[in-house]
DNA sequence: CTGACTTTGTGCATACGTTCACAAGGGCGT
DNA sequence: ACGCCCTTGTGAACGTATGCACAAAGTCAG
């Protein structure tokens, strides 16, 4: 089922992996402007955006043709161009819901209000921190939800308040008419059909560079017992559903500083 | 070029899409683990984690076969498998750049010393915040960034610092030791090869959320008048590298709340 | 006006990731 | 002890993303 049109119109058919990018390449695109500088390479763009060049010619293509063979790409324009396909030209008023540390260093957080994004409202449920001022937003009670949003006419909302309290949350924003959420709280939120969920997990981020740190440690120690990789994973019946775990410091390395 | 052996040996063939997810599912885990639910189908634990359960099925047997058939996967010892996959089984001091908002928040961040994660130091440059207290950590100065490293042995830094201090900073880790680096600045690191570098940045996703929030309502407002869909992309002379941009509210889309 | 040069835009090959569907394998009731 | 039933682990098909390499298309000098 689920059937998806995919109509030759550009509008259907930008590839996520590419809406991606995008915003990198505006970022890019603000300091070549922020430096006067009107036209850039594909190849220049793809420098400063760290890319690889080809792939940046195919992502811009996507939105048209707003290249010139032999020159470049101008500066402003694309600009204009990614902004529109982002829609950024247009103003986000979002909700930020917890003004915890998270809350705090969003609604603070520059890139925010600087392109089409605005902080409607900030809320938080403790009475000791409603109506404190942040970021020159008075925090304002968890209750009003659904009026703030009615009122501002807020698509989306950041969800930066504890675990436990994330789902609740999302599920007022939801009901109150938010679409398009993000989420801090390190939970699987669960949404109808139609809203848009992305999440930022910092958690995630660091237990992935230690995946590849400890990956570096290991390789570093194998270069010096080479053997014991070559033999083949003992997959005979030992082990299997025994009731008691092998947790001893079997799979331990060694992690000592690195200095160059 | 660039062979890749992938051994038979679990340590060199884990796709980074699975690494991406493992905690995720390591998540859900413990969620399981703290209900005192000893085992778990792949149905169980993918609803859990917001993913298909092939998928999980797939991206377990890349650590080995753990599971059960007939039967699940051992909730424990399937926390330990991937703990021990993604490096969890030892202790990661990690040293943050940065006491701003979002230094403090993750300073402050709960997942964070729970897994094997350490707030080994929290460093500034700011002198009204150095040797304030934060998360229960005395702030020390930027300065100090090397004797730091190599004193707690850090192979981790976050570098909550404003864009234009990001790539010094990220320069000086780099230098003292430091081969795994979470960046929140909105900038483009540039670092030698051997380094790893995560980026986190919450305008990206804001924008990638705005994206389709947009493209939702340009559908509803195509469903009014569908018949400027179906005209081709006029790609005459018209246009072209025209020196003045046509920055006109053309492509603009009325915002309204979306009252269920 | 012409021809050389530069850079875009894209066809194609390859690599990677996802999903289906089912055989293999283990537990459990009888 | 046997066979049914359930769930894992995986082969195969499909879809998506990446990167090379080059034709198309423009600029600019003379």
């Amino acid at each position: 089922m689920s059937r998806r049109t995919r109509s030759e119109s550009s509008l259907q058919g930008i590839p996520e992996a590419t809406i991606a990018r995008l915003p990198l390449y505006l970022r890019a695109l603000y300091a070549l402007a922020d430096r006067d500088i009107a036209s850039v390479s594909s190849e220049e763009l793809a420098a400063a955006a760290g890319v690889n060049s080809a792939k940046l010619r195919k992502d811009l293509s996507h939105l048209g043709s707003y290249g010139t063979r032999g020159v470049g790409y101008d500066v402003d324009y694309l600009i204009y161009q990614v902004s529109r396909e982002l829609g950024l030209t247009q103003d986000w008023p979002v909700v930020i819901v917890g003004a915890g540390n998270l809350g705090r260093a969003l609604a603070n957080y520059g890139g925010f209000a600087s392109r089409g994004f605005r902080v409607a409202a900030l809320l938080d449920s403790d009475p000791a921190v409603i109506g404190s001022v942040i970021a020159g937003h008075r925090v304002r009670a968890a209750d009003e939800i659904e009026r703030v949003v009615a009122d501002a006419g807020v698509m989306i909302g950041a969800i930066t308040v504890p675990a436990v309290a994330a789902q609740g949350i999302c599920d007022r924003l939801v009901a109150a008419g938010v679409t398009s959420i993000l989420n801090f709280a390190p939970v699987v939120l669960s949404v109808p059909d139609g809203v848009d969920v992305r999440k930022v997990d910092l958690s995630i981020e660091l237990q992935i560079l230690a995946f590849h740190a400890q990956r570096r440690s290991v390789v570093r120690v194998l270069h010096r017992s080479e053997r014991e990789v070559a033999m083949p994973a003992s997959n005979g019946s030992s082990g299997g559903t025994a009731g008691t775990l092998a947790l001893d410091g079997d799979g331990q390395v060694a992690a000592k500083a690195v200095g160059t």
